[in-house]
Parts: structure tokens; C-alpha cells; sequence
DNA sequence: TGTACATCAGTGAACGCGCGTTCACTGATGTAC
DNA sequence: TGTACATCAGTGAACGCGCGTTCACTGATGTAC
């Protein structure tokens, strides 16, 4: 810190926050280690006295929620962006999936710091309001229900709960890649692949078909005999 | 600590280590935090000087270890227990998942521990060799082997692959109900039966019919009329 | 145009805290002779 | 049967560390008169 940076002019004082959010995301990037991310480390890396960071941010709570905006937007743009190239509104919801494992992937330690932490405060803390008002999750739920003005999913569904349901799907992947990086992922693709075509065609057939288990009895009369291969 | 407990017999030192293994676990359960499991605040629960932790694991993180082997034989005795019930074996991959998610909701902090963390060991550490070797998740795989030898998944999958997508949808359902347990969980139990669900029939329909999209289309020419409802 | 002064954007040093771990020790228990 | 002694199962005090946060301060920047 011996030369340090230059003080801010006058008005300019706010650009050192964004110097700060910024250090914060890196130091998570490059560590892969939330605890790397004190105080302290911070101020050094922006190159700045450790208690600088106290004028713009009330607590280290405070600054780590910033981050914490930050990444869902960042996951949202991800996600609404791969879903711009869908085929159509099924297609949207597979490559959102996609889109969501992806950054997930990418960006471990962020995505660890939003969706795997424990909730600081147990009561109030929706998912961050922001995200299920304004974010991801919300453009989930409006491509849910353009899937269901296709006639893809059954209009009296629940959005919420279908929503649910796909987001508990991709966060199953995505968190089971990071926390379990040892197992075999190997065909990783395929597992993302495959849940994703079990859950969407899963979805749509217990949708279409209330009694589901009767149109896939009515299926499996003429199925193929998976039978006889099990019997080699 | 003052009257503490009575100093053990000479060949019964042992005894201590359950009691503290004991111990940690009690703490996590009841503090639903890891970071009030310190090494100190075990050897108070138990009622014995700091130091003596050592005398029975080499570090923290080997007492941690050894936990985490209690709760993964805890998480296998659970879902062996469900399955036992099931009506087929079908219905037994069915009974493991709700039973999976159910221990996670029961023992979260115990949950978070062995399937939330940040691998201490990069790269040596697989999902604890343990788990994979002889514990719930190749039970899970004997239970799909069982399928494809019942015909109800095509023989020539790898099991590992779908053990591998059953495992993370049931995770994804458990680690999101701990991580954001302010969402409307109201139904929880709907998206937890829904996902089991449609995985489920998925599964089938995608092993069962690797032209499943077609399979699906023909199906939906006899489907119930959902662009009807939707344009109400 | 010059100067006193308020304010803004920081700094350096220190606070108390809890942590994992180690060290030198103690005293009861059992054993060898 | 008695006694010296090795060992086992601990204890008490202390180590250094990094943490979040606070306090009193400084010095450049702009403004009022």
C-alpha cells in the first residue's frame, strides 16, 4: 500500500464502491474461498486503508450483499440471454436450464455465495426480494407461461410451483458440480441433458396428462422389449 | 468444567470419542451452524479440557470427517428404510428420494455439513470413497439395476449415469428447502412429489423411448385440450 | 485576487475476540517383582 | 502381601493468528468572503 492510489476528488468519492464490489468478486474468483474474502483483503487488493471500506459500506454483511445482487444479475443476464436463441417456448425454458448450470459452473464461489450459504437472517430473507420480484426467477415464470399459452403445459397449473420445481432442478446440478467435484462427471453434459429432457418431458406429461401413469402403461404396451435386454 | 466427568478406566479411553463424536453432532443440530462447532466448544459439551479432543482425533478437520461418515450411514439407514416399504422397484427409487429429502429437512445443519461444503481436498476427494463404495448411493444403483432387470429402464443404460440425475434432482429439492427456506414453501411438498414425478416418468419416457419427442407428439394429439383452457 | 475555513476522503494504530493447536504437567490405575 | 514404577487419560496455561470494527487523526479540495 505504500504508494497507494490516488485519493478521490471531491464527488468522485463513490467510484472507490465499485472498486471495492469489484475486488470483492475477484477475490472470490480467484480464491475460490468465501473466507478469503475479509476486510482486509479487500482494502489491499483495491489498495486502500482497511477502514475506507467503512465509508461506503455499513458492514462486511452489507458489502457482501451488494455482491450478492450483483451475481443474480449477472445470472439473470446469462439466462435471459441464452434463452434469446430459443426455438420456441419449451426450447426457452431447456436453454435457460442450460444457461443456469453454465454459470454456475463458471462461477463457483459466486454461485455458492448466493445460492449455498446459510441464510444470514432466518426470517425475513426472501430469496433476495429482487430476484423473485424483478429477477431470474420472475423470467422464469413469465417463459412458464408462455409455455402454457402454447398449450405445452396445462393452463391451470401453478406457475410458482412448476417454477419451483425447474429451478430446484437446475440448482441440483449445479450445486452437486461444485460441492462434489470429485465424482465422476465425466459425461457431466449428459446428466445436465438428460435431467433436463426427463423434467421437461416429465413435466409435460404429468401436465398433459393427469393420469400420467396411464398413458405411460398405454405406452409401454408397445415399447420396445427392455425387458428381454435385461435378460441377456 | 469444575466437577467434570469421572476420568475413564485404563483400557476405556475410547469411550470419550463416541461421546465427543456425539457431541458435534448434538452441537450442529441444535446450533444449526458449523461455526459454532469449535473444537473448544466440544470439549465443553462434553465436559473435558480442550486438549483432550486431541487425544482422540488428530486434527479438526479428522473429527469433522468422522461426522460426516456418521450422517452419510445415518442418510443410507434412512432411505433403506423407506425403500424396504416400496411396492415395486420402481416405487423404491420413488420412497429414496422422498426419504432423502426428508433427512435433509430433518438434520439440515447435519445435511449441509457432508453435502454443502467446499471440498476440503481438492482433488483427492471424491464424495467420500465410503458413500460411493457401499453406502446409499450404490444402494441407489442396485435399486435401478432392479428396474432394468423389472423392464421399466432399458437395460443398456448406465446406471451410474442415472444415479448421477436421480441423485442431483432429489439434492436440488434438499439443499434449495436449507439454503432459501424464506421461499413459499407452502407446497413444498408438491414440488418435491411433482419433481419425483416427472423425473420419474421422464426417466422411463426418455430410456424407454429414445425417440421420446415423438412418442410425446403422438401423444399429445389425444392430449386434453390445453390451448382451449389457456385462451379462456 | 487572496486567505481563512469547512468538508470530504481517506489513514495508522489499536481494541477485543475466538480460534486451532502445543507444551509441560498431574494424578489415578494397573503391573512387575 | 507390599511397594516402586510405567503408563494411561487427562489438565491448565499459553502460543500466535486473523478477524471485524472503532477511534482520533490528516491533508488535499473546494468555497465564502
Amino acid at each position: 500500500m505504500s504508494p497507494g492510489r490516488p485519493r478521490a476528488r471531491r464527488g468522485e468519492g463513490a467510484a472507490l464502491r465499485d472498486e471495492i464490489l469489484t475486488a470483492a468478486r475477484d477475490l472470490l474468483a480467484e480464491t475460490g474461498s468465501e473466507e478469503a474474502v475479509s476486510v482486509r483483503a479487500v482494502a489491499d487488493r483495491v489498495g486502500v486503508s482497511t477502514p475506507a471500506i467503512y465509508l461506503h459500506f455499513a458492514d462486511k454483511d452489507a458489502l457482501l450483499a451488494e455482491v450478492c445482487n450483483q451475481v443474480f444479475a449477472a445470472l439473470d443476464a446469462a439466462m435471459e440471454a441464452a434463452a434469446a436463441s430459443a426455438e420456441d417456448p419449451m426450447d426457452s425454458l431447456r436453454q435457460r436450464g442450460l444457461a443456469y448450470v453454465q454459470f454456475a459452473v463458471a462461477n463457483p464461489e459466486h454461485y455458492r455465495l448466493v445460492m449455498m450459504r446459510r441464510p444470514i437472517d432466518v426470517e425475513s430473507i426472501g430469496p433476495s426480494d429482487a430476484m423473485l420480484a424483478e429477477g431470474a426467477f420472475a423470467h422464469l415464470l413469465a417463459a412458464i407461461r408462455r409455455c402454457q399459452e402454447a398449450g405445452l403445459i396445462r393452463a391451470d397449473e401453478e406457475p410458482f410451483g412448476l417454477g419451483l420445481v425447474l429451478w430446484a432442478a437446475a440448482h441440483g446440478i449445479a450445486s452437486l458440480l461444485i460441492a462434489k467435484p470429485g465424482l465422476p462427471w465425466e459425461h457431466a453434459g449428459d446428466v445436465i441433458t438428460r435431467t433436463i429432457d426427463s423434467i421437461g418431458c416429465g413435466l409435460m406429461l404429468t401436465s398433459l396428462y393427469p393420469d400420467y401413469q396411464g398413458a405411460l402403461s398405454s405406452l409401454s404396451s408397445s415399447a420396445p422389449p427392455a425387458k428381454q435386454a435385461a435378460e441377456r
